[in-house]
DNA sequence: AACAATTACAACCGCCACCAG
DNA sequence: GCTGGTGGCGGTTGTAATTGT
């Protein structure tokens, strides 16, 4: 039997790098599976990927993080557990394997980060708490009635758009979301729910989703999120609040409104 | 200077979700 | 509904660089 094709391992030369950056130039990112024979690369196409995602990729920070940086990796740990790429995605220039291992190193190592120039830290003490792990979900059609069915797609589609979104985000947004000028409680539509959104507002949508997230830690208690949803029939956005609590109750759900216990959370995003 | 121990991080592996056929 | 291909993720390992003795 003909043996296969060993693919090369290891690292990286120059003269790949410079293969797989002119070939993502020419191609674009994407299609991985052809990158190794549009590149002239003796590499799979995972190695590839991960080559391009973690080094070569442009806008790529490397170097010690900050105080900031640091301080926002241990608040979405607390609240994300070690999912890494999401993590990353709100530190613009990071990647998820930098993340990984500066939390495996400095935090789960107990030893103190590296630190920017002129900057200082005291490495928070991490108390076990109840991780919220939203992930990216299909969801069957069927916006209609309430029930709770219904309030489970919902769940998932916020949770869906929210994350992808945020993933294709490198910084945060200056302007303004119209939207989002409840004092007391934030909006939130997602892409899904509006297709005529502007990038700005999906950008601000996002980032004040993960602003949402972040209260519920903070907080400790349930935080309420009011967002749009879209009527199946007329294609109208409508008004709606999800309503977070820490308490356990079953789903209430009246007037648009849903009322969730942390634990029907978990069920809904999928743990 | 030589060697050992430790650190930092790049790279690999295996698994899972998604999607098209 | 099933299956194979693909992209993506998190956990782990490998190793070059650095530090200590």
């Amino acid at each position: 039997m003909e043996k296969k094709a060993e693919v090369k391992r290891g690292a990286w030369t120059k003269e790949e790098d410079t293969l797989l950056r002119i070939c993502i130039d020419k191609f674009g990112e994407g299609k991985w599976h052809k990158v190794p024979i549009r590149a002239g690369l003796n590499r799979c196409r995972k190695s590839c990927r991960l080559r391009w995602m973690n080094y070569l990729r442009p806008n790529i920070k490397r170097g010690y993080f900050t105080k900031d940086e640091v301080d926002l990796i241990q608040r979405l740990h607390k609240l994300l557990g070690n999912r890494w790429s999401l993590i990353a995605g709100r530190l613009p220039g990071r990647t998820a394997n930098d993340v990984k291992n500066f939390w495996n190193t400095y935090i789960n190592g107990k030893k103190m980060p590296q630190l920017a120039a002129g900057e200082s830290i005291k490495v928070k003490t991490i108390t076990k708490s109840k991780v919220v792990r939203p992930r990216p979900r299909t969801f069957s059609e069927g916006l209609g009635s309430s029930n709770v069915h219904n309030t489970r797609s919902k769940f998932s589609q916020i949770t869906r758009s929210g994350l992808n979104e945020s993933l294709k985000l490198s910084g945060n947004p200056s302007d303004e979301n119209p939207k989002s000028n409840n004092a007391s409680s934030s909006a939130l539509s997602s892409e899904n729910m509006n297709q005529s959104s502007s990038s700005d507002e999906k950008v601000n949508e996002c980032v004040q989703w993960w602003s949402n997230l972040l209260d519920i830690t903070e907080n400790g208690q349930g935080t309420s999120i009011l967002f749009s949803d879209q009527d199946p029939m007329t294609m109208e956005l409508m008004p709606m609040t999800l309503e977070i609590e820490d308490s356990t109750s079953d789903d209430a759900i009246e007037d648009g409104m849903f009322s969730l216990s942390s634990d029907d959370i978990w069920e809904l995003i999928g743990q």
